[in-house]
RNA sequence: GCGAUCAUAGCUCAGUUGGUUAGAGCGCCGGUUUGUGGUACCGGAGGUCGCGGGUUCAAAUCCCGUUGGUCGCCCCA
């Protein structure tokens, strides 16, 4: 009998990789409190509907990426391969237009048929913040702000640079995009063959091709800039007023566009270059559209989304949780006992690891290499059972604590 | 979907131009030593060399296919 194989392209997760993982989870839980966004759970698959009809049919995760399947009664489903569009869903059949402006995080799992690579996979896992209900450019602040704020605490914010751009509002983007491609259409025969290809399924994408062959084209093409309207340019000066004065650093990168149809205004990455071609560590940006082609009445709407791993990548190992106590029973007439203080010692809240089990001989050397604050040996010497306290970490702060418990259980009782 | 590269013990890897029963370190298990001590020594378990074909007297080694990892492209967090 041989042994099924993990899925392409999911991860099993342990160790100090692990570790990592729940560190960004944990420091986003924090971070998400302080600025009072509130805890939601969705769906892990929803109809399909609510994807391709929100994230745009023509759009490669939609037609090329997701997770889809017929289930028992004939609806086809999708495993979720992004979280605003669920979201959106959830906002609009919950009624929880009551709640607006409203500011709610998640985070877990998410699915996209794609070739894995470095930080890249089938089974990924992003946490996600949006604002949904708020028009005013100082959601986009708060929302990056709480970002940049994320990203310092993990201490990963040196090598990161947030890139900043906007799209304008429905009007500004559309004739932009009639004068990109109008000046693409233009050089066409000059473009590589991805670009030409792109003229036809999303022009805007051309802007951040990587071909050298683009480059100069890319240069040239019109800005955003020459289209916004007078709305549009003030609702950006208004983000960018609010970062500087939140002391965010961002730079200006006109040729930032979103994968996404439903994107509008502020666009943004948080974007690394220790992480290979998967530099994008947090992205997200304005869809005051989505709602709408989820069939709801029109809701302006800001979020952003980041990959755990890339995230934990960049975090680094990270240790287990330090181990306080270490109980050896280096006598097989102490395992009980030995057990029975293990458990005071974590009813106390000691990080506690008892070793009662293989060579009685070898267990204090393995306690000891385990490399706990304090080791406590029980045995049995000459017939007598003996107990030692010992304190490897002098500076362990709670070393008192640990020996008023040792003495305080008794180890007469057998 | 395209390209490159890799796959040997639980882990990290050696294995010379194809040539006997495929090795090391670490880890694991047992023993001896030590006896407030993470020591030293001895021994043991564990591999159809990713999988499937082919070439050959002979394949971990060469060829083809396949699966998976890794790194790019595409796309994206």
């Amino acid at each position: 009998m041989s042994t099924p194989k993990a899925i392409r392209g999911t991860q099993d997760i342990f160790g100090s990789d692990a570790e990592s993982f729940a560190h960004v989870v944990e420091t986003f839980e924090r971070v998400r409190k302080l600025y009072r966004f509130r805890r939601i759970e969705i769906p892990v698959f929803e109809k399909t509907e609510v994807f391709s009809r929100s994230l745009g049919e023509t759009t490669d995760v939609v037609s090329k990426e997701m997770y889809s399947f017929e289930d028992r009664g004939g609806d086809s489903l999708t495993l979720r391969p992004e979280f605003t569009a669920g979201i959106a869903r959830a906002f609009l059949t919950n009624g929880w237009q009551q709640h607006v402006p409203l500011k709610v995080a998640t985070h877990g799992p998410l699915f996209r048929y794609e070739r894995p690579q470095k930080g890249r996979y089938r089974q990924f896992h992003q946490i996600d913040a949006e604002i949904i209900g708020a028009a005013e450019p100082q959601a986009d602040v708060e929302l990056l702000v709480m970002a940049d704020q994320l990203l310092k605490e993990l201490g990963i914010s040196d090598g990161v640079t947030l890139q900043l751009n906007t799209l304008g509002d429905a009007d500004s983007r559309d004739s932009w995009r009639v004068a990109l491609i109008a000046y693409f259409q233009s050089v066409r025969g000059d473009l590589s063959e991805d670009s030409q290809d792109r003229l036809e399924r999303n022009p805007l994408r051309i802007l951040d091709s990587k071909d050298p062959r683009d480059k100069a084209f890319v240069a040239e093409a019109p800005t955003i800039d020459d289209y916004l309207t007078d709305d549009a340019r003030t609702f950006f000066g208004h983000v960018t007023e609010g970062l500087d004065a939140a002391g965010v650093e961002w730079t200006r990168l006109p040729a930032l566009v979103r994968g996404l149809d439903y994107y509008r205004h502020t666009a943004f990455e948080f974007v690394t270059d220790l992480l290979g071609a998967q530099g994008t560590v947090l992205g997200g940006g304005r869809y005051d559209g989505l709602m709408e082609s989820l069939g709801g009445k029109p809701t302006p709407a800001v979020g952003w989304a980041a990959g755990i791993e890339r995230l934990a990548m960049l975090v680094g190992d990270r240790a287990a949780g330090v181990l306080e106590v270490a109980i050896a029973a280096e006598n097989p007439d102490r395992e009980s006992q030995a057990a029975a203080l293990a458990a005071a010692m974590r009813r106390h809240g000691f990080a506690t690891e008892l070793f009662a089990t293989g060579s009685a001989r070898k267990r204090y050397d393995r306690a000891k290499k385990a490399g706990p604050a304090v080791l406590i040996s029980l045995d049995v010497r000459d017939g007598i059972n003996t107990q030692s306290l010992n304190l490897l970490d002098k500076a362990f702060a709670r070393a008192d604590e640990v020996g008023n418990a040792f003495d305080a259980f008794g180890f007469s009782a057998t």
